[in-house]
DNA sequence: GTTAACTCATGACAATTGTCATCTTAGATT
DNA sequence: AATCTAAGATGACAATTGTCATGAGTTAAC
């Protein structure tokens, strides 16, 4: 019986290890590569056997290279690998950027460990799997933010000085206070930090 | 044999299920009782066969009671219970406050999971164990906030504006500034969410 | 019963942030 | 060449935030 494939991505080593042994122990399936992150997982699908991999289970939020990245690149490569992602978080945009990636299969940390059992099957059989939290509040507006306006968030959340976001931006302080006001107004948020958290919790970060 | 009895509180159910299954795969390790909170865990403590929980291994933050507040409950009952927490942050806070709860294990999810066998097989004999990454630069300074300091920065961390803030406290607004500013300068940042970030990092909020 | 310490409040001022209209410049478009 | 457009900059002003000195009330200590 040819067992499926399956490579492990998780910054978590204790999940990683964990998770990694409870699918050993169905007969049916073989975990043959762990990575702690995500480019070793590349790094790996790049070489020679890379075709041997049908599933690929990974986290999102991964130093180096995300979850979603690594989906992208699986993608574009038009391996046979099918992507499934493991993540903490429910979040819309996260979502939506994975099904752009091609991947068949979503799931929260939240779930029982039987779901992902289930899961790799029917992905493997050439279904998908999305964690039904996702389905109901999922396909709200997308991302309404500009590049720029992104990346101003993400350094104001860390409380950084309007002068400090526009020195590492190289944009005046006054641009970098237009776009953080645009993306505030944009967000309906009051000032820059709860913007950030907002666009943080969508998943637009 | 007399198995060790275990109970897992950890508010990923994948990670607690994963768990659980490869601690009973230990032939003297049995799981009594899971949990995905923290109230779960200390209302099973409370009842009359608490006494056979030999291991409460317990993530931190979770939901309604974490768990560095149901280690010192066990520790306050006097419970024969020995708590090992699982964390996925390297806070030198936590751990402190860990330590004044009696606990005897702190490990960190990016450890192997071999390591957590271990951990429970040595606290149940008597001893402690602590993850090294944590004994390193462990003893930093201790939290330098107030309490209301504390609890404006929580506040300000998810962008409430000053007024918001001096509503939920029932203080004054001008207050509410003295103390940000108090906090801040206490941790050398230069505005309320920077020493938001350093305090969370820290494992003080 | 005075003193000290603590919590909270206030007022004044500086610095930073939010908002908006307007301008410049460099590419594209026609 | 004349026009359009988008990115970025500027300036003015309001609102919020940061800083600090000071004061009022409460409780604990001596």
């Amino acid at each position: 019986m040819q067992k499926i494939n399956i490579l492990i991505a998780e910054d978590q080593t204790m999940l990683l290890d964990a998770l990694a042994t409870i699918l050993e122990l169905e007969d049916n399936f073989h975990v043959v590569k762990r990575c702690t992150n995500g480019k070793h997982a590349l790094t790996y699908l790049k070489a020679a056997d890379a075709e041997r991999v049908d599933i690929v289970l990974t986290d999102i939020e991964m130093p180096d290279v995300t979850g979603l990245e690594l989906a992208q690149h699986i993608f574009d490569s038009k391996l046979s690998a099918k992507t499934i992602i493991l993540t903490t978080f429910a979040r819309s945009g996260y979502l939506r950027r994975a099904m752009d990636a091609g991947v068949k299969g979503y799931l929260l940390k939240d779930s029982p460990s039987d779901d992902l059992i289930k899961a790799i099957v029917k992905v493997h059989a050439g279904g998908t799997a999305i964690a039904p939290e996702l389905m109901v509040e999922s396909w709200m507006e997308k991302d309404p933010l500009s590049d720029k306006e992104r990346a101003a968030l993400r350094l104001a959340k860390d409380g950084l000085s309007t002068e400090q976001i526009s020195d590492k931006l190289f944009l005046s302080p006054g641009t970098v206070r237009n776009y953080l006001s645009s993306a505030a107004s944009k967000l309906n948020a009051k000032n820059r930090i709860e913007a950030a958290r907002i666009a943080h919790q969508n998943g637009w970060l």
